[in-house]
DNA sequence: ACTAATCTTGACTTAAAAGTAAGGTATGCT
DNA sequence: AGCATACCTTACTTTTAAGTCAAGATTAGT
């Protein structure tokens, strides 16, 4: 349970686009200069984000990229699903091991905790914008506390199931 | 973000584990068959989880696998911190591309969302305890979104930052 | 129209994770 | 004591994700 580095890559390069003003642009190379990656890459990252509908595209001489929408706008929930290449669901069928099918069909005590941890942490996920990763880091700490606080008043002993 | 093979399959384990009485205990090629997976890789699996604390192993003849402590006072959380080789924190020391450390060490906006991503699916997998995948799926399926659904109604707009 | 700058796209290479294999060590049974 | 069972551990192979490269396509300016 992890961030993949085309996550937090792909995210880092959002960010620095959601610096800029409305009428301003980054060239690849610029976005791969300032994250200390590679132009190949950023170039791959930004592709996807492209072609995901995140970032608008300008070719030519004066060309660059720019978020398509207001950073406040894009919530993180989106970014991390079109960057960690969708494979939401279909959980049960990868991972089945040796044999055909998930072992654990008929009543399977993992599956919904997969599930739920995924839609827990999409949920975290959509209450944070690109907009507020530009802020101080204080405020979007913030807001990822707000909702944990909130877990651990939930249920103090454990389920009761 | 998602839940790595190894996390995966080793939970697995755990939860068969878990259904046994407590004088009883599983091979590793049993473990293997009822899961699907092959007994070497069960064998690592388990080594893992036993050099965790997480089971107990007895040789000989008679020997294999149970449980350490009760299924219900294991944790998920636990569990998956186990199985993901603990690379927890130090989350700006990896993923620095090509530069020496991380370029957002200053005012970093993802470092935040990265670390309290984490805190919160652990604080979720710490609501669910082995005992409770034991039994059907409903009940834990009611558990996860019951923490959910909290999450939801805390902020129905958007961060204020 | 030409040229330089810039994005686009698919194939290739490299690094990391997952899984496998084999030898070692401990235990119980005869 | 000796053999069979079963776990323990390290090293190796395979697979998959990440990253790179190079040729193609598009636009702005001259």
């Amino acid at each position: 349970m992890k961030v993949s580095a085309q996550e937090e890559y792909g995210l880092r390069c959002l960010v620095q686009l959601a610096h800029l003003s409305a009428s301003e642009s980054l060239t690849l190379s610029e976005i791969a200069r300032r994250e200390g990656i590679s132009v190949a890459n950023a170039g791959k990252l930004l592709w996807i984000l492209n072609k995901a509908g995140l970032v608008q595209s300008t070719r030519g001489t004066r060309g660059g990229y720019q978020l398509a929408r207001p950073a406040s706008e894009i919530r993180l929930s989106e970014v991390i699903k079109v960057l960690d290449a969708d494979e939401v669901e279909s959980h049960c069928k990868s991972y089945t091991g040796v044999l055909e099918v998930c072992v654990h069909t008929s009543d399977c005590g993992i599956r919904p905790v997969i599930q739920g941890l995924h839609e827990i942490v999409q949920n975290a996920l959509s209450e944070v914008t690109l907009a507020q990763l530009v802020g101080t880091e204080q405020s979007v700490d913030a807001t990822l506390h707000q909702i944990q606080k909130l877990q651990s008043r939930l249920s103090p002993t454990g389920g009761s199931a």
